[in-house]
DNA sequence: TCAAAAGTGTTGCGATTACACCCATGC
DNA sequence: GCATGGGTGTAATCGCAACACTTTTGA
């Protein structure tokens, strides 16, 4: 290509990436957030996140918070929404491009001790208020997130590699904060076929041993949709 | 609040929105573009776009560029996607937040003389190649609007306020490349009331005088699903 | 009276829901 | 043998798809 001037320096907002990480354990959805240390929103929680550095593309400033900030690698990333409210950060026009991720926080080394008691998981039932403009981008979140799980097979990313049809049940029912029957929910999502039986059981429990299935990664594109019951 | 520094000068990235503009007329959807008249791309065929200026929202940006360069208000505005890739642009790092916009053509001043031949509709069956990434903005875009009007009334900014049943029925076959059963249509779309009766006849044709409809703006938030037969 | 498009209902099928009992295991 | 959770099938209902004839109008 000929003639192509670069940019002038035109004045440019910040660009931030803000993530909403969510994590599933014992039967509960969490999400991280952050103690901040600092101005503006000084001790309050706040979703993670970091500015852009040039060159650097949305998935690489993400990953470089999760793994360098919360010691994670290799997670699901999805691209949510950007947000330009002018006075969204007190410190100066900033744009946020929001991401969630899918963790399994049991594989992650962001415990309560590591860290201090700047990063923790809440309860998504129970977060406390958050700044800046977080608590609509994460509302946003949960939305995306429960639209998702009806059509595509996401919810993995929060289990173990090997999990029991109740485990996979009960992630359902509590992301989507509705009960799901039973044998209606087995049979949709053996249907669909996101998941293959492994012939393994899951023992020592004190009652039968359930079976151990795992994510079939190389799915049809049948478009499935796994309606409530 | 106190102790707030401003932010340093990082460089960031220019910022710039790019927009999808989807118009309906004579059976035929089509998207508006631009042929460049500089480096890089020049005499290639775009989307229109522009860059953010500081202070400004999104959506100002858009309507910036849809009333300067293409003369059209209150346009119907959806954000789509944010694109990063490096070297979308040769002039330099620039991030793209793309829109999608729904028009009426024939209540908008683009014509074929207007701004002479640097801006058209194009039938979304016969575009031309695109500049820039602006070939895959497009077909978000697309798949976007075709799922979003299953779900929620939007095609109804591509028509005049007054249209007739089977003119929203070629308006949705058309945006979903699909035959769709007129009575089955009919029966689904007044279910869902987006739409009411005026009682007013369309005149003048060579057949029976059909209902005009209009949009229904205070629709209930009954969650519609039109399914494709 | 003819051509062209608008308007209108019903039936059959497939998908989804609702629902209860037996099975395996550890204690 | 008992308590606990895992595994399984069917009947009834609902929603959707398929489908054809009559009506209105202008020429």
């Amino acid at each position: 290509m000929e003639n192509i001037q670069p940019f002038h320096s035109y004045k440019n907002p910040s660009l931030a990436v803000d993530l909403v990480v969510f994590g599933y354990k014992e039967r509960t959805l969490s999400v991280l957030l952050l103690n901040r240390k600092e101005e503006p929103f000084k001790d309050c929680w706040t979703l993670p996140g970091a500015f852009l550095q040039m060159e650097e593309r949305f998935r690489d400033t993400c990953s470089r918070v999760l793994s360098t900030k919360l010691g994670m690698n290799d997670v699901y990333l999805e691209q949510l929404y950007s947000f330009d409210e002018p006075d969204r950060d007190p410190r100066g026009r900033a744009i946020a491009v929001a991401y969630y991720a899918l963790v399994n926080p049991s594989q992650v080394a962001v415990s309560a001790g590591h860290m201090a008691n700047d990063v923790q998981w809440f309860d998504i039932k129970k977060l406390p208020e958050l700044g800046f403009d977080h608590a609509i981008i994460f509302e946003q979140a949960l939305k995306r997130l429960q639209a998702k799980i009806l059509y595509f097979p996401v919810g993995f990313e929060l289990l173990d590699d090997l999990f029991t049809m109740t485990e996979l049940h009960d992630l359902y029912e509590c992301i989507l904060d509705l009960p799901l029957d039973r044998r209606n929910f087995r049979r949709k999502i053996l249907d669909a076929e996101y998941i293959i039986a492994t012939g393994k059981k899951r023992e020592g429990l004190q009652n039968r041993h359930p079976e151990l299935y795992k994510f079939n990664k190389k799915l049809k594109e049948n478009s499935f949709q796994l309606n409530i019951s």
